[in-house]
DNA sequence: TCTAAAATCGGAACACGTTCCAGTTTGCCC
DNA sequence: GGGCAAACTGGAACGTGTTCCGATTTTAGA
C-alpha cells in the first residue's frame, strides 16, 4: 500500500503510476476513437503511451480490462458534466428521455470511440465485475437523480427497479445501434418507447 | 440456386450440403456445450464434424455466423416445443413470466452453450443482421403469442413494443448472468420485477 | 461416359491477444 | 552512496481466428 490513506478504494500508486496509467487509456480512447474496437490493438496502445507491451499487461490484464476501464473513466467524465446541468421537463418521462437522448447523442458523435467501448462492456466477464458494477451504479444513480430531482419525493425502490430496467433497454438499444442493426433514430425510438411505458403516470 | 423452388427464402443445397451444414452445427453445439465459447475453436469444429478448415469457412464466414446459426436453430427448436404446450397463468403478466422463466431454466440447465450462444449474439455485427433479425423476430412473436393466446384480441402496436422492451431485459439478464455478474436467482428476479412493471393492468 | 466447374482437402501462413524472460532502470531503506 | 526489490523494457514465442493455395474429389451437364 503506497498511499498513507489505506482506506482508499483506488489506490492509484505514485505519480509516476498514475501518469502511465493515464498515457495507456488516453492512447487506448485515442486509437478507439479513431478505428473502433479492432483497432484498439495492445501492441499499438503499449507504443502510443509509450509503455512496453509486458507493462501494459500490468496495468490492465487485458484488452477487456483496458476498454472497460476507459469506459468507466469516460462515464465518470459524462456523469460529472451531466450533474451540475439544469434538467429541462416537466414530467418524469421527459426528463428521463431528454437526458437519455441527449447522451445517446453524445456517444453516437463519436461512433467508433462507442462501439469499442460497448463491445468491451458486453464481452466482459466476472473477472472485470468491479469496474462494471461501478459502471452499472453509475447509470442507475444517474437515472433515478433525473425521476426524482433534489428536494423532490423520496426515491422509492420501484423507481431503482424502473432505473434498471431503462438501463437495460439502453444497453440493448445501444448494442443494435453499434453492432449497425439499427440506425440512430431507431435508437432513440426504442428508447421513448420503453420510458414511455414504463413512466406512464 | 439448386432448388426448384425459387421463392425459398433458404436453399440448403444438395443432400450432401445439408449434411455438411448439420454436422458443422451439431459439432458446435456439442463443443460448445462442453466448455463454452472458448471451446468452439475453429479447427476444432471442422476436425469434430470432418470437414476441411476451409470448408468450414466456406459455410460460415465466422465464428460468430457459425455461433449464431447454431443459436437459431436452437431457438427454432425451443419455439416450435413451446408452441403447442397450453399457456398457464391467468393474468398476462403471469404468463409471459412462467414461459419466460421456463425458458430461461432451460437455458441455465446447460450454461456453457448458452455462454457461447449468447456471447456470439451480442458480439455480433451488421454482417450478420440477418440471422440476428430472424432471432429477434422470433422472440417478439413468442412473446405477444403468449400475451394475446390465440382468440383473444387483437395484437397491438402497443403490445409488440411491450414485448421487444421485454426481451431487451432479458437479453440485458442473460447477459449478466452469462458473464458471471448475476446469479440465476437475480437473473429470474430481474425479469420478473420488468414484465410486473411492464404489465401492469 | 466424359469433361469442365465447383467443392473439398490438407496444410502453410499471417494477425493479434497473451505470456514469458533476461537484462536494465527506478525507488526505497540503511 | 550501496544494495535490494519492484517495475520497466525489448522482444521472442505461443494459441487461435482467418486467409490462401495447389492438389484432389464430387457434381452436373452434354
Amino acid at each position: 500500500m503506497s498511499s498513507a490513506n489505506s482506506l482508499a478504494v483506488e489506490d492509484l500508486g505514485s505519480a509516476a503510476q498514475r501518469d502511465r496509467r493515464k498515457r495507456i487509456l488516453d492512447a487506448t480512447i485515442a486509437l478507439a476513437s479513431q478505428g473502433g474496437f479492432d483497432a484498439v490493438q495492445m501492441r499499438a496502445v503499449a507504443e502510443q503511451a509509450d509503455v512496453a507491451l509486458g507493462t501494459l499487461y500490468r496495468y490492465f490484464p487485458s484488452k477487456i480490462h483496458l476498454l472497460v476501464s476507459a469506459l468507466q473513466r469516460e462515464f465518470e467524465r459524462t456523469e460529472v458534466a451531466l450533474r451540475d446541468k439544469p434538467i429541462e421537463g416537466d414530467t418524469t418521462a421527459e426528463r428521463v428521455i431528454t437526458v437519455l437522448k441527449r447522451t445517446t447523442r453524445g456517444m453516437q458523435s463519436d461512433p467508433k470511440l462507442t462501439e469499442a467501448l460497448t463491445r468491451a462492456f458486453m464481452f466482459a466477464d466476472a473477472s472485470v465485475q468491479a469496474e462494471i458494477h461501478q459502471v452499472g451504479m453509475l447509470l442507475t444513480s444517474m437515472l433515478t437523480r433525473v425521476m426524482r430531482p433534489e428536494g423532490h419525493d423520496e426515491v422509492t425502490d420501484e423507481d431503482i427497479a424502473i432505473a434498471k430496467v431503462i438501463g437495460d433497454v439502453w444497453l440493448s438499444a445501444l448494442v443494435g445501434w453499434v453492432t449497425g442493426r439499427n440506425s440512430a433514430a431507431e435508437t432513440g425510438q426504442q428508447i421513448e418507447v420503453a420510458v414511455k411505458l414504463l413512466l406512464r403516470d
